[in-house]
DNA sequence: TGCGTTGTTTCACC
DNA sequence: CGGTGAAACAACGC
């Protein structure tokens, strides 16, 4: 669930609440979350100090003094929550564990106590996540090594360079956007709403897509985006969402009215995931449609298959 | 209880 | 070798 925008709200939590404090103490319950970590153990971040988090794609970087940074990647289910010593509760990513329940909750692995009192938890009901430690030195390394494409969030303009290499794929532009390593920070829920908001059927090739159209797309990626960031990140529990100001406005509203023209979201799958659209909105559109159509119609290619 | 869930990697294939 | 689609993977709730 996580995406740019609940990533983005971590960072900014994590360097509002924690920046120049001290670490304390580490109480990692589930060591494995430090995947091809080329520093195995937490411990070494005791007496450490957090300079700075920054955030690349849906990367986070907790730089601390001492040549020593921590990346992490929510995944699926991370979720981060901050416990300030005054009672506040702070939270970004998934919504569980609730943000009532008590801390740490079983799916709580990670404490990050600080030398005021604040606690930092990560928690993750999938166990998805990862973290790694390293050197500062060899973040950008790292970084570069995921490959990772412009952010979402620049301004359309500066995405204009995404136009020519949309032009030669014949993949479905759903597909195409879901790649990191063409624009960074989009997942599944920010995808269908970029999509909807640029009235594109998410099955149309890339190579398909019209002038026009992709133009309308390179506007509509940090425009959902930044809704997203709005809202603290969007609120989608079991698969349905909760939709504020009418975003999102089709991720996970199978079945009910598209707040445009009122037809009944749809869900089908593309590239085997849950993709959600409304077939009025987002018709498929041929580009150069000079055949003329046979006796009958587009015969159903386009229709969606009902969600249960 | 098997399926759905996500971001990312890996694999088979053309 | 590159583009593509499918499978794999991490683990758990429903």
């Amino acid at each position: 669930m996580p995406e740019l925008p609940e990533v983005e709200t971590a960072r900014r939590l994590i360097e509002r609440h924690l920046a120049g404090k001290t670490l304390i103490d580490i109480d990692n319950r589930l060591p494995k979350l430090l995947r091809d970590s080329p520093i195995a153990d937490l411990s070494v971040l005791q007496r450490r100090t957090l300079l700075a988090v920054h955030r690349r794609a849906k990367v986070l970087t907790l730089e601390f003094d001492g040549d020593l940074s921590l990346l992490m990647h929510l995944k699926l289910a991370g979720q981060v929550a901050i416990f300030t010593a005054d009672g506040s509760r702070y939270f970004a990513g998934h919504p569980v564990p609730k943000q009532d329940a008590e801390f740490p909750h079983k799916s709580t692995h990670i404490d990050f106590i600080f030398d005021d009192g604040t606690i930092f938890y990560l928690s993750d009901i999938r166990q998805f996540g990862w973290l790694r430690l390293m050197p500062s030195e060899d973040v950008e390394g790292a970084i570069a090594a995921f490959g990772f494409g412009p952010e979402g969030t620049l301004p359309a303009t500066m995405l204009r360079p995404l136009e020519p290499r949309m032009m030669t794929r014949s993949i479905p532009i759903k597909t195409l956007l879901l790649d990191q390593k063409f624009v960074a920070g989009l997942g599944n829920i920010y995808v269908d709403e970029a999509l909807f908001k640029a009235m594109l059927h998410p099955e149309r090739p890339a190579s398909s897509l019209t002038g026009p159209e992709r133009r309308r797309l390179l506007e509509a990626i940090p425009w959902a985006l930044g809704e997203g960031l709005k809202q603290g990140g969007a609120k989608i529990i079991n698969s349905r969402a909760e939709p504020v100001d009418e975003f999102p406005a089709v991720h996970g509203r199978v079945g009910e009215p598209c707040f445009r023209c009122g037809t009944s979201i749809v869900k089908i799958r593309v590239g085997q995931r849950g993709t959600y659209y409304c077939p009025t909105c987002q018709k498929v559109r041929r580009k150069n449609a000079k055949r003329p159509p046979a006796a009958t119609m587009v015969s159903g290619a386009e229709v969606g298959i009902r969600g249960k």
